[in-house]
DNA sequence: CGACTTTGACCAGCGC
DNA sequence: GCGCTGGTCAAAGTCG
């Protein structure tokens, strides 16, 4: 059983569309994703058999894939925040925020805000445990912790000044790709636009830590939770749109159909003449 | 110059 | 009481 099946949230945002065999006859993968020129060829051949019936059944495909990956980041967010306990290993000593005089202290009675795990997909090249989820994020220590030989970072959440939420990353013990992160209370203000609030690091789109899934950092007041549901797909559709556009298959897809449609208006056209 | 990261020191809860 | 451990602090360094 891997990491993400045990507690947490993993969100794959790679549009693996499912098109090897059924749907599109160019999307071969046997490759691990590239084609030779040859192979190519050979699709761009194949496709040529392609109707238009079978491009609407592809695009159909992109459109239910979108959706699901919707669906199941809402249904998975909800499932993480029931499954997840309230409270962490019973040796564990958490910290409570006191509003009053604005400032973290050890609880004395087990009484914490919401914890939600996230697991992010990174390269096992990527020794940063920088992961982007929109917010920002302050790195205020760094620990090996006695579980796991890779060090855990600790952040708080530098967006507003007396937002309460912190969040640890660490690496996955069974699986050195993931990263773990586990956020604990709850934003007192609004998820950030993107202009004022991702400050990202310089791979971070197109590079090895990109974002693969984005937690629920808070949802508890309705406008919180508005703006974040606003926000977040907007996130995930950026991934998505990267994620296919470095697809050869999907590229090869696209510039075939639209070549094909312009060809075959054009050849319309003439014929009409 | 401000914001952020790094990292060793320190603090405090827990088990023995 | 002591040692272990997770978590935090804060000074120094880095970066844009």
């Amino acid at each position: 059983m891997d990491a993400a099946a045990r507690t947490g949230v993993v969100v794959d945002t790679s549009l693996n569309l499912g098109l090897s065999e059924d749907a599109c006859p160019v999307a071969n993968r046997a490759n691990g994703g590239w084609y030779s020129e040859r192979e190519s060829e050979a699709s761009v051949q194949e496709f040529e058999g392609v109707n238009s019936e079978e491009l609407k059944m592809l695009l159909l495909a992109i459109t239910r894939k979108i959706i699901s990956l919707l669906d199941g980041f809402s249904d998975r967010r909800s499932e993480a925040l029931l499954k997840e306990p309230q409270n962490g290993s019973p040796r564990k000593r958490k910290l409570e925020y006191n509003s009053d005089e604005e400032s973290w202290k050890r609880p004395r009675e087990s009484n914490r805000g919401r914890v939600q795990k996230v697991y992010y997909q990174v390269d096992a090249s990527d020794m940063s445990l920088v992961v982007v989820d929109g917010y920002r994020w302050r790195k205020y220590g760094q620990k090996v912790t006695r579980d796991n030989p890779s060090p855990r970072a600790y952040f708080k959440c530098s967006f507003a000044p007396s937002c309460p939420v912190k969040k640890k990353v660490q690496r996955s013990v069974d699986d050195p790709t993931i990263l773990v992160a586990t956020y604990e209370g709850e934003h007192n203000h609004r998820f950030p636009s993107r202009a004022t609030a991702i400050s990202l690091p310089p791979n971070s789109i197109g590079g090895s830590a990109s974002i693969r899934a984005s937690p629920s950092p808070t949802a508890s007041s309705s406008t919180t939770q508005k703006t974040e549901t606003g926000a977040l797909p907007n996130l995930m559709i950026q991934q998505m749109a990267k994620s296919l556009t470095k697809d050869p298959a999907f590229t090869s897809v696209i510039a075939e159909a639209i070549s094909g449609t312009v060809l075959s208006r054009m050849l319309a056209q003439t014929d009409r003449r």
